[in-house]
DNA sequence: TTGACAACATACCGATCAGTATGTTTCTGT
DNA sequence: ACAGAAACATACTGATCGGTATGTTGTCAA
């Protein structure tokens, strides 16, 4: 059910999707829907919750093994970027939401809902914040400002929701590759020299 | 006009924002919408269509021209990145409605126009692309895939849309600074070597 | 067997919204 | 001065959608 819905705000973002249409994408209708959710936006809600599950769950083993930072970095950033890629539907309208948040400002309507997630996300930015401090002093990232530098790298590592269309026949070794080369150029945006970065990619 | 609806539809998305918000957010009525626009899907173009004039004006100079690729590249980014904290408003409702394009696939209710902005929209990507594959071809750019590259240095670019909130005392100064921190983690990222960045920036 | 509850479907309601039809006012050419 | 057209505002309509109220069917315990 989450599955039928993220699908559909996704296709259609979140005001433009009716329950109808995520009723019907189901198979089914919208009393289904009304009785595991009391509303639209609870819906919703279980979705981004959903996705930012999976989130934390992509970059946990590398954020807590006990790697130096730029293999701890790699390790998180390659899982997140394969995570991006194999969860679209669930990400994409996670990133919505986001967004749509952010430029609606101090305006109307706010869930308490949506501060719990605003929090969230903030703990999963952190967690890479955290790692990228550490390899600054430890001289591996050459980086100017943090928050400029934290945010591009994540944009980087996301940015196949906005370009990479799901092929049929497409392996998994396709979307590794794929990852990897994301994982390359947010290490090389970062400042670590190229030499490093194919000398730690062969061991 | 345009600037209501722009600003509109980036803080409800199309389908959450109602024309007789538009008006409003103008202290006008529907009527007047409706005098200049035949339809609601008549006036998101027309935002879209600045916007990717927008676009192209920024990038044409430094496109134009006879620098060897890096600086052609530096400039063109750099005034698209400046571009994008400028207008902020159109290019948000521009990215929702490409995006909005790409994750439905080939599914309903293609609007000739539409395709007309896809259009546009590749031919501003392969701008970008053609000073990659010089660079390239150069030596500068130390590319695996181009469209990749493509992709993850436009997305780093466009980095500012989705976390970077224009302050009212902000000048200037602090967009370019970010503008240009954002530079040069691009081509960092195109495997440019710090030093001829650094040399590059203090010519 | 039956009663009670879960798991839905169906039918309906009120609000919202794109679009239209019809005013009303201001300008503009003659 | 005046016709008419441009530039709107106002009032309305039909369709859609979130939400609710009310069925209907299976299941399971006593």
């Amino acid at each position: 059910m989450l599955d039928a819905a993220a699908a559909c705000f996704m296709e259609k973002g979140y005001a433009g999707a009716s329950l109808d249409d995520v009723a019907r994408h189901m198979g089914a209708t919208k009393g289904r829907i009304y009785h595991y959710f009391a509303s639209k936006s609870d819906l919703m809600h279980a979705v981004r919750k959903h996705a930012m599950d999976l989130n934390f769950a992509a970059i946990r083993p590398g954020y807590d093994s006990a790697l130096p930072p730029l293999e701890k970095f790699r390790a998180m950033a390659e899982a997140h970027a394969l995570n991006m890629i194999a969860e679209q539907r669930y990400q994409k309208a996670l990133f919505d939401s986001l967004h749509f948040h952010i430029t609606r400002g101090t305006s109307t309507g706010h869930d308490a809902r949506m501060e719990e997630f605003i929090a969230d996300r903030r703990l999963f930015e952190d967690m890479f914040r955290e790692v990228l401090q550490a390899g600054r002093k430890a001289g591996v990232f050459r980086i100017k400002t943090i928050s400029v530098a934290l945010h591009t790298v994540l944009t980087t590592l996301n940015s196949t929701l906005y370009w990479y269309t799901p092929r049929a026949e497409e392996t998994e070794q396709d979307r590794q590759a794929v990852a990897a080369e994301l994982v390359d150029m947010a290490l090389r945006a970062l400042g670590v020299s190229p030499d490093v970065i194919t000398k730690e990619k062969s061991k």
